[in-house]
DNA sequence: TTAAATTTTCAGAATTTTTTGAAAATTTAG
DNA sequence: CTAAATTTTCAAAAAATTCTGAAAATTTAA
């Protein structure tokens, strides 16, 4: 296999994941040159290997940005901006982790909580509070163990710091 | 709150939810509505409550079927289906993740596994296939986590049936 | 300053996904 | 069997999401 033809397929199979995960086809195709590039890109690069617009390429850039999957380089003696993906994968499936747990795990944490106050006894109140009951206490597992593999690394990251220090 | 109230609430929280994780909004209805009911429901009551076609409400139905979400409940002297899901949490989750990790993860598994073979031997591609092996063998802790998940699973229902039957 | 380069925005267009609803197929009561 | 009840299918419509591209805003070199 060419590493060309290896590419084009690991940006295909990588937007395809990511739709299936609800993660923007052209974010996780962007994402994915960018793994797969040895070097810090611009804008127009990203726009002409993946034959997207200017506007799409910015703004997922953008997006990749805010996730901290993505930084900027700055090249120097150049005035455009040039991007560059953390490429370690554990650092990558730790961001992830964290976004999508302060996105979505923490907020429905806090929603499903307001619906056990239901006022009423019926044997109807009783089972939908007993399902949403268990569903509160199975997404604070989800979340507990989420912050500990976190929490874990932040230790490890602290840890290496330290040594450098030392 | 009211019950009904609640269960709105509810069916929403768990629609936007599905939504986020790349599984269709009206699934995540019809899953939620009957999580939330201490009942078998018909198609005909599904379409009410959600105010859905019975093309739609069908077509999800089957598909929480295929997931093991849901199954069809025989009411004597009744010739419509009902339909009950699974309220185990638990068990509600090894079945996502199992249906997940077989449509999802093993393909991507094999898929990058592929790539690793890019005959050439410039520093670009040398990046590469490092960076598709790391996500090759994350992709693989994963996939093994998860099994190890489902079999010890697999044990403890296992060992349930053997009381049962002892 | 000035103007060229670059980034950012966003309304409308294009695309993708989901839903409808009616017809066809199937099942079952009588 | 017959026909009513029910389920299933799927082409077309609707809705949701994503993308484009050009104009506006911003930045920087000179």
């Amino acid at each position: 296999m060419k590493l060309e033809e290896a590419k084009r397929s690991f940006i295909q199979t990588w937007a395809r994941l990511g739709s299936e995960w609800g993660i923007n086809r052209t974010m996780a195709q962007v994402h994915a040159l960018l793994l797969a590039t040895d070097k810090a890109l611009t804008t127009d690069e990203v726009m002409e290997e993946l034959s997207i617009s200017r506007g799409n390429a910015h703004m997922n850039l953008r997006e990749l940005m805010n996730w901290n999957l993505v930084y900027r380089e700055a090249v120097p003696g150049e005035r455009k901006e040039y991007f560059r993906a953390e490429k370690d994968i554990w650092v990558v499936a730790k961001r992830i982790a964290r976004e999508r747990k302060r996105r979505e795990i923490e907020p429905l944490f806090r929603e499903l909580s307001q619906m056990q106050n239901v006022e009423e006894d019926s044997p109807e109140a009783k089972h939908f509070v007993k399902t949403v009951t268990d569903i509160t206490g199975f997404a604070g597992k989800i979340d507990q163990s989420v912050e500990t593999m976190l929490k874990a690394d932040e230790n490890w990251f602290f840890g290496t710091i330290l040594k450098l220090l030392r």
